[in-house]
DNA sequence: AAGCGCCTTGAAAACGTTGTCCGGCGACGG
DNA sequence: CCGTCGCCGGACAACGTTTTCAAGGCGCTT
């Protein structure tokens, strides 16, 4: 059978190797891989002993040149922290599942970067994008848009669709959870400025307090930007107030724990002197010092369903034009009731 | 100048739009962008000019096909903590600088899917690959080993480069730490059994308990597998001994932190009662409470070497055996004097 | 003044696939 | 018994590049 074998050694073998060690043409070959009901079951039986015993592999960049199709969707995001690491979890999930790849673009918040993780598009690497971060491509002109579907951030071109969750009335449930507790003077530590996301927990977290009867002062809206510092530097704000605030609603987990590691340096306890409550409920929320009370963000399902959004537009199906996910509060144990002090205290008008 | 500007519309356009914008050869389109010196500069500049109006964006896929280079190396990794997702934005600022993009492989512990990372290459995705866990592809057969750099772990094959941290050393610095501040029974919770990092690590601490004359335990010497929940059953099992440890070098920081907590749910305080120590430092370990004292390992150095060496490789260029980086202790809060009652106490033989 | 090189560019052949177009052959109907 | 239809599988033209080969033109040396 193998009657010219060389050059096997050097790279791979190619579908023409396999087809010669069969006697059959490269269109057989490939037909065996790609559309099995083409094929005599026995041909392609035959065929997929052959690609076996050379450990064939079929060139992903020739079969993509030439269908026109990559095979593969890229997830942007702005940093590798496990929040966007579990989307894209979820998104590799969903697309094995029909078949493609997901490559992972870094964009590291750098416009020139994501402007390149957008051309893998026009380069040919990737069919489509799932952005977890609003494109400043938009600023950049009038570049034709890839197929794209957005996590967590709306795309000011609206015809694109949006998977999210359902922040504010998470936040809503969450401060809600707060003044059920009888607590009064709650304060907020907003996320990225230029979040949407952010915008919604503040939202919501507005939208308690007024349904509650409590006038949000403005002093207890503490600008943020997700990461730990801001959180404990917030804190070191919020605490100098005249009337300090007995909780605080943080966006997301990391500002929580910069929230609780400042107040321990301050000499003050969570939950005793003062509750925290986050956004996300990552892995180590569970096991911190105290267990943290979060809002639970379905990080996974955003990813699969992205995925599954972006691929059956790709596949020329329809897509849904936003796709809403609900959160879940975790009650866990730095909140709790506040000190009777605190309690006797009026709240400020 | 143009001419003929149809079909530009549908997909992005290609070497030959631009040459023909120009009335040049695709050659010299091609050869302005990939070999600039053999070009007039003016010619160049024309040809770059075409490119920015038309916003060409060369074919990833058909030039590797053609070139035989993808322009990529991936990164495979078990899992998508922090600890790896370090080591790939080391390795992507690495690759970056070369020209070379970094694919991320996540393998999730899963032979079948290992494979099939390894299998980018022979398919053309990727032109090499560097991997944080040692490839079951070696069990599975005699495949021809793609050109590969490994992290931390030894690859059976010798001839694979390794770069990897000094563990031995900086275990065996921690554990001194420990000892320095007066401890005498220390315990160790050890990383995932299959991992060389944890041996080395184990190796340190012994080596560090010989050097002080003290007698290692067997009992002291726990296994775990670097999740935060081994690290709770540890400390679980090992304050029921009769006389538990002082203090434990945990293999990891995750481990530590459920160390931690495990100590706080028996009502003990992390350092007066027992000192902890991690492995990794994270970035929580800063702002945990207490701050973790922690064997700093180099993450974005690791990442940043194996992708210098594995492009090194490619280009032909002779590359290191093994690369060593070192380790640095950073000495926090959760680790201080055992009490005075811990210290008056016997060790026991 | 002639010849020799170098510099710059063009023409064309791959790279390994997919997919279209065709032809051959067996079965079935008239 | 012959014609037609359908199923299988082969040939070959792309896909968008890079790269080799060749050629034209210009300047310098002898």
């Amino acid at each position: 059978m193998a009657k010219i074998s060389v050059k096997a050694r050097t790279s791979s073998a190619t579908i023409t190797d396999v087809a010669r060690e069969l006697g059959v043409s490269i269109s057989t070959v490939s037909r065996a891989l790609t559309r099995p009901q083409l094929l005599r079951p026995e041909t392609r039986a035959r065929v997929l002993a052959a690609v076996e015993q050379l450990n064939y592999r079929p060139n992903l960049l020739a079969r993509g040149l030439k269908s026109g199709r990559a095979g593969a969707i890229l997830l942007v995001v702005p940093n590798l922290s496990p929040f966007f690491m579990e989307i894209f979890a979820g998104a590799e999930e969903a697309a094995h599942e029909a078949g493609f790849s997901v490559l992972l673009g870094h964009s590291a918040e750098d416009p020139a970067r994501e402007i390149a993780c957008f051309d893998q598009v026009a380069s040919g690497r990737a069919d489509g994008i799932i952005s977890a971060a609003v494109p400043s491509i938009y600023a950049s002109g009038k570049r034709p848009l890839p197929p794209l579907v957005m996590v967590m951030e709306r795309c000011p071109e609206r015809t694109v669709p949006l998977i999210r969750v359902d922040d504010d009335t998470g936040a809503m449930r969450a401060t809600e959870h707060l003044i059920g507790l009888g607590h009064r003077r709650i304060a907020h530590i907003c996320g990225n400025k230029k979040a949407q996301s952010s915008a919604r927990r503040l939202e919501g977290y507005r939208r308690a307090l007024d349904q509650a009867g409590l006038r949000a002062q403005p002093e207890w809206i503490h600008p943020g930007d997700y990461s730990v510092q801001s959180g404990m530097d917030a804190v070191r704000r919020l605490m100098l107030l005249k009337h300090p605030p007995t909780a605080i609603f943080c966006a997301n987990d990391e500002m929580a724990y910069g929230a609780i590691h400042a107040l321990h340096l301050l000499g003050l306890r969570v939950p005793q002197d003062i509750s925290i409550a986050g956004c996300d409920d990552q892995n180590m929320a569970a096991y911190s010092s105290p267990p943290l009370t979060t809002l639970h963000i379905p990080r996974h399902d955003l990813g699969r369903r992205a995925a599954l959004e972006l691929i059956d537009k790709l596949q020329g199906r329809d897509v849904a034009h936003e796709v809403l996910l609900p959160t879940r509060l975790v009650v866990r144990e730095s909140t709790a009731a506040p000190a009777a002090a605190s309690r006797a205290r009026p709240a400020p008008r």
